[in-house]
RNA sequence: GCCCAUGUAGCUCAGUGGUAGAGCGCAUCCUUGGUAAGGAUGAGGUCACCGGUUCAAGCCCGGUCGUGGGCUCCA
């Protein structure tokens, strides 16, 4: 068997047998390279150097400081970890595999552990890499296997689980674990962890099943990598919209009013408003007509919807009179209401309605985060009605749309993801196969016309239709659900929708739900993250900060401050009686954009001292030339379109 | 919902059974100062809530409520 080895891009042919791992191909070949490399790339795959190569093909030997091979270094410090867990203390692993940022291993304990539990086996665990000892990788039948773990129900299980009649384990100073790799050749290669948190977790995230102590850990092959990652924790701490909406006064949640439900202050309120200002002025633009609908409706409105048969766990439900309501956990039912008050003839298709609309959902107290897991939030709801012909046509407009919408917002990365039926289940979907393949058919090619990659997902979709949910990516790289289309094959039916086609007989109604900004409470959550709180001119709740250098300057600011109010701007007046550079530092943390600085000096020449706050003291203006230079700034803001 | 942690002044936090503390913020006064913290004085707390143990509870115990980290990224 012929493989290729690829060394910083050079490749190279090897006649080797099959079986064999790639540390045994390296080790004849030039053993230095088991120094420098650390795991294989092969066909999108990671493989480490103890796994029997077995295809033919190419192999990219990765060194450790290459991300890809991290998994392998995670992978092995979680070994790593466990070992030392069993050695201080008389518990059972359960699993423990590499994440996206780390690594984890869940154990069986019933005393959970301590800040100085983990002190103790991060000594451990040092004790061990200073030990380096060898990794070894043994492929072994399954019934020998069940002998080794004979003592451990999660290993059995798992094993019990394995298709193949091999399972592998890897071994380290006495240590073995079950495991399917891959792994670094020796424990002495991870230079540098460190132990995150404890938490609580259920094996197999099964609330029924065994409740488990996980404990989360990062690690790198050199101090400064983790020392990196560290600093970039800390910085994601620090742009938390909860830590900012206290500091910036955005909005806040009682106890008194309830968990989960956000109290807008004035400032977060601002910055909602200039949100749903510009929302419903390019829903208008865009042919939407917005409605309102009322915030509860009798039971039976959610039983034509099938809503109180499948969702009801999360409906908050009440009594009034004799009569049974529901707290509206969604818009679309009324929408439809709307759509059916008239006969609708195909000349009136496509029909497209829009609503912030508020909506409340009994979600599990254990998710609730901040603004962006809550009970009560506002969506940005809109449902098309629309004949068959024009689908394709409408999807293609909410995906302009959509992309325009986030744009504004400074999000500049995207994935989009495409969910489609499970074809091996279709029965459990709602519609026919020839509304699946419309509705698909038209998903896709709007993409492709626009030249958008997506992702297709198997079984994702909903069951009652397909959909595309694009993925945001705010300023650190963290992924937020962002805009979401979704054809809806069910409620058309529920509702016996329909419209009179050009022969005079009726049609039915193709359905799209689509939330571009997903709910208000959401979007704003991270919308703070992704600025850290340095809203653009636009958004900023207070846009700027007219303070004075003495009281000498009093009057002119005040002029100043009047001004600006009559000119629409979002301004505060700072006349206290302190030092300039302490003002500067009040509104520099409230991370104003402008400040205005008035001191005897612009008294005397009547000009505006500016200053900006991401870039500091920008020079002396005229009053009209200031004006000018902010109008201009917002007008570039508004009208991106 | 479950596991663990946690709740003290508006905010950030100290306080291991014996009279409730600091810094910031706020108010008043002094200071009139030029691009990120001038000084002094003062106000502000039912230590989340309910119950228990104790001569005595912010602290120990139980419950409730809230908050935080997790709860399939699959050997």
């Amino acid at each position: 068997m012929k493989i290729k080895i690829n060394i910083s891009n050079k490749s190279t042919v090897i006649e080797t047998e099959e079986g064999l791992s790639l540390k045994k191909i390296l080790e004849r070949k030039e053993p230095s390279l088991l120094d420098k490399y650390a795991v294989a790339w092969c066909d999108e795959k990671l493989i480490d150097f103890h796994t029997p190569v077995r295809e033919e093909g190419e192999y990219f030997l990765l060194s450790l400081n290459d991300e890809r091979s991290m998994k392998a270094m995670w992978h092995t410090t979680s070994h790593i970890m466990a070992q030392a867990v069993k050695r201080l203390y008389k518990v059972n692993l359960a699993i423990g595999p590499a994440i996206k940022d780390g690594f984890y291993y869940d154990i069986d304990t019933q005393t959970p552990f301590t800040d100085e539990d983990l002190n103790k086996i991060s000594k451990e665990m040092k004790k061990i890499i200073e030990s380096n000892y060898p990794i070894e990788y043994e492929s072994i039948t399954k019934k020998n296997a069940k002998e080794i773990f004979a003592d451990n129900k999660f290993k059995l299980e798992l094993i019990q689980e394995i298709e193949d009649e091999q399972v592998s384990i890897y071994k380290q100073g006495g240590f073995i674990d079950l495991c399917k790799g891959p792994h670094l050749l020796s424990t002495g290669k991870v230079s540098a962890f460190k132990l995150l948190s404890v938490a609580g977790s259920y094996w197999r995230g099964d609330e029924h099943r065994e409740s488990l102590q996980r404990i989360y850990g990062i690690s790198y092959s050199n101090k400064e990598s983790l020392n990196e990652y560290l600093y970039r924790y800390e910085e994601a701490k620090k742009r938390d919209h909860r830590k900012l909406g206290r500091e910036l006064d955005l909005f806040n949640i009682y106890e008194d009013v309830g968990a989960g439900l956000v109290v807008w202050h004035p400032k977060g309120a601002t910055i909602r408003e200039v949100i749903e200002e510009f929302w419903k002025k390019e829903h208008i633009k865009r042919g939407y007509e917005i409605i309102r609908t009322p915030h509860i409706a009798k039971s039976k409105l959610w039983k034509i919807s099938g809503h109180y048969d499948y969702y009801l766990e999360n409906m908050y439900t009440f009594k009034v009179d004799n009569e049974e309501y529901v707290l509206k956990p969604m818009n679309c039912p009324y929408h439809i209401l709307v759509y059916n008050s008239d006969i609708r003839s195909y000349r009136d298709l496509p029909i497209r309605y829009a609503e912030l609309g508020t909506v409340y959902r009994n979600e599990r107290s254990g998710v609730l985060h901040g603004m962006l897991r809550v009970r009560g939030f506002t969506m940005d709801d809109g449902h098309i009605f629309c004949r068959e012909d024009q689908v394709t046509d409408e999807i293609g407009k909410v995906l302009d749309f959509a992309f325009d919408m986030i744009k504004t917002f400074g999000y500049k990365d995207f994935e989009v993801h495409l969910s489609v039926r499970d074809p091996e289940h279709k029965e459990d979907y709602a519609g026919n196969d020839k509304e699946w393949e419309k509705a698909e058919g038209a998903l896709i090619e709007t993409l492709n016309e626009r030249n958008i990659e997506y992702e297709r997902k198997e079984g994702e979709a909903v069951f009652y239709g397909p959909k595309i949910d694009i993925k945001i990516k705010d300023a650190l790289g963290r992924e937020w659900q962002g805009p979401t289309i979704q054809f809806d094959f069910n409620l058309p039916g529920r509702f016996k929708m329909k419209y009179i086609g050009e022969d005079g007989n009726e049609h039915p109604v193709y359905m799209i739900h689509r939330a571009l900004l997903g709910s208000l409470e959401r979007f704003v959550g991270g919308l703070i993250e992704h600025y850290n709180g340095n809203f653009p001119l636009w958004l900023a709740p207070t846009q700027i900060r007219v303070l004075t250098v003495t009281d000498k300057g009093n009057e002119f600011a005040k002029e100043m401050y009047e001004k600006l109010k009559m000119n629409g701007f979002r301004c505060e007046l700072d006349l206290k009686n302190a030092k300039l550079s302490k003002k500067i530092r009040d509104s520099e943390i409230q991370k104003i954009p402008y400040i205005f600085i008035i001191g005897a000096k612009e008294v005397e020449s009547e000009t505006i001292s500016l200053r900006h706050h991401l870039e500091g003291d920008i020079g002396s203006f005229s009053i009209k030339e200031v004006l000018t230079h902010i109008k201009g700034e917002l007008n570039r803001e508004v009208t991106y379109i």
